[in-house]
DNA sequence: ACCACAACCTGGCCGC
DNA sequence: TGCGGCCAGGTTGTGG
């Protein structure tokens, strides 16, 4: 269920367990897990012998690089879950996909829902172009940003979670930065001004870092691949405090749904 | 092009 | 205990 700094996290802890292993086979045991290229058989076939040496991030994709110049992209959606572990463990019932590594290791991807996908292309912005630009980036302008709601009527929680606008924010840094930009969910995207367009901007930046530097939110059983949990939950200021007090003003958190999906916030504070 | 919503899946929890 | 309904940090496809 990661977003970009649950994601962040992910990447920067699988990488030195990952790092300079080679395949040696693998397994498939749900066949949509794998998106590309078409049969589970020529995934396996084209992963054996590669080795894993270099990482990246794009969103919430998680970049896997491997020495033929090929890039195993992995999205973990609502439930999945990769390791890496010592290859006699028992398989739980929600393994995906295995890949047996040199050393007595395996990487293994679980996933209760089967929403996780995993693609192994040449190029990776067959998978990645459409999204918009990285949130802690430098193309991320207030005025970049501005243009991008330019005009459009579907509320502002929607447009945050549309990865076409900004790539990473998902349904608890969406809230927790309206909260922070005082911005009700509900207003227009395309009504924001200048001024609301780019306090938005900043506050998306500023819980992603804060994000990442308390290595991501843990809530139920998601947790990086160390083990050790995140601890941005306890910095949550709206997301999932319905009915608690405003941190700001006291007046309970409301809920309410937009674009499917549990939104939070003060009725008072955000306008 | 944009927007809202069903669909993709499993499992936990709550009320009856 | 069982059943229906709702919930879950995401994305894609469809119809208007």
């Amino acid at each position: 269920m990661p977003e970009l700094p649950e994601v962040e996290t992910y990447v920067q802890e699988i990488r030195p367990a990952l790092q300079g292993h080679h395949v040696l086979g693998g397994r498939v045991f749900w066949e949509r897990t794998i998106a590309a290229p078409e049969s589970p058989d020529e995934f396996v076939h084209a992963l054996r012998g590669r080795r894993f040496d270099h990482f990246g991030r794009r969103g919430k994709y998680m970049l896997l690089g491997l020495d033929d110049g090929r890039t195993l992209i992995v999205h973990l959606r609502m439930t999945g879950e990769l390791r890496v572990e010592a290859e006699d463990l028992p398989l739980d019932k929600h393994a995906r996909v295995v890949l047996d590594l040199d050393g007595g290791l395996r990487l293994r991807f679980s996933d209760q829902r089967k929403f996780g996908r995993i693609w192994l292309v040449t190029d990776p912005q067959r998978v990645l172009h459409k999204l918009g630009p990285e949130p802690l980036g430098e193309e991320f302008t207030p005025a970049q940003f501005g243009t991008a709601l330019a005009g459009r009527t579907a509320s502002i929680k929607a447009l945050l979670l549309d990865q076409s606008i900004v790539a990473g924010v998902g349904n608890i840094y969406a809230d927790e930065a309206l909260f922070l930009a005082r911005i009700h969910p509900r207003r227009g995207g395309g009504a924001l001004s200048d001024l609301e367009v780019a306090a938005l901007r900043d506050a998306v930046r500023a819980v992603l870092a804060q994000g990442i530097a308390m290595r991501g939110s843990s809530l139920q059983n998601y947790a990086p691949p160390s083990g050790e949990k995140g601890s941005f939950q306890e910095m949550h200021v709206v997301f999932r405090r319905t009915g608690q007090p405003c941190l700001t003003c006291g007046t309970p958190i409301e809920r309410i749904k937009l674009a499917q999906r549990s939104t939070h916030f003060c009725p008072q504070c955000q306008v």
